[in-house]
DNA sequence: TAAAGATGTGAACAATGTTAATATTATGAA
DNA sequence: TTCATAATATTAACATTGTTCACATCTTTA
């Protein structure tokens, strides 16, 4: 089998584990779920995969690309602090509409001897991306030095991914609304603990 | 069957479950593994807990007094800053030690019908509840306000937990000694962040 | 001692990941 | 075109999971 047949065979099953985990979580991602939806037998997935978690990782940089898009999507011309904070709501409300997807990115067991480790390796790194140059021209704004601009962002990024743990597992007791006004006012934090 | 009789029963499911939980990991908690450890049937476990999951959450609460006796240990006369330099490091050194009970406290999926809630909403304080004293000091040090000193206590309790997760998670491809490294950088910006 | 109630257990079901043997299909040479 | 061989897909199977139910066993009480 030639290599774009290989390809269009994994796009089968991607596509599918794909559908599943954003309409039912990743829970419901199974051999035999994907397969069928697929249109093939759950051995068949095994010719084009490891096993189940090298599957469901490759589905990793489409999601990236999918957030991406979702998070600058009504950027418009915001700079600086605005546009982080549009950024940072977004990114919590992609989260919160496909909770699997965070599963995915932050919470999935990883196999430690497993080849394709470059996906989940990006992922740390994935929130800085979309960051980056608004921290940047924070940092200008407000004369920083280099080091101290990317220890904020790192700081607002766990915090924010901390955060979205915490309410994705029920283990914060408040509502949407209230969840919204704390990633608010802690990116506002974020910003003004160094100006 | 009288009250004592029945906590004794919950007790030695309860035990078996601690110890594989610190053991080997939440992954091989199963009402066969857990029952076989207590000396009773797999059935058996059934007549003392709804299910696998209420049974795991019933750990929660013990697991929180040993890691707060663990976090405390070698405190000494440390105040302020210091004291929360050490209690951050003993939190996120129990964690690494045993990784499971940081899948118990903040990743293990909840049955929102469960009845026994309260263990996992007294979980989000958790941390807060090391280190509201020592931020207290830090606050009257610093002359700030109230509403300012508990968003940086959220804010840094949000951070080791996101960074926790991403470390444990094996999203960071550092080894310990630089881990421990971020901790100390977060928890010195994280107080001295509104100096 | 016998009946009734409480408590413990094995069989069973559905679902999971994964492998191995088998069935099917596609490919290429005669 | 036909047949042999290789490539690919599928079914059967095994071990493991959570959970329930009928049954067995032990305890209590009349």
């Amino acid at each position: 089998m030639n290599a774009v047949q290989e390809e269009r065979m994994k796009g089968y099953f991607l596509t599918a584990a794909k559908e599943l985990i954003r309409g039912e979580g990743l829970d419901v991602v199974s051999a035999r779920n994907v397969a069928e939806r697929a249109g093939y037998s759950y051995a068949t997935l095994y010719n084009y995969f490891k096993d189940i978690r090298e599957l469901v990782f490759s589905c990793v940089e489409d999601f990236m690309k999918e957030c991406s898009e979702f998070v600058i999507k009504d950027l418009g011309k915001a700079t600086g602090e605005n546009a982080l904070m549009k950024i940072t709501s977004n990114y919590v409300k992609f989260f919160i509409q496909y909770p699997g997807i965070f599963d995915l990115f932050y919470q999935e067991k990883v196999n430690q001897i497993a080849t394709g480790n470059s996906n989940v390796n990006s992922i740390d790194s994935f929130f800085n991306s979309l960051t980056d140059q608004y921290w940047q021209q924070i940092k200008v704004l407000c004369k920083h030095n280099e080091h101290s601009v990317s220890l904020a962002q790192e700081y607002h990024k766990l915090a924010i991914n901390g955060l979205l743990m915490l309410y994705l597992n029920r283990r914060k007791d408040i509502g949407f609304k209230e969840f919204m006004k704390n990633v608010e006012e802690l990116t506002s934090f974020s910003v003004n603990s160094f100006k």
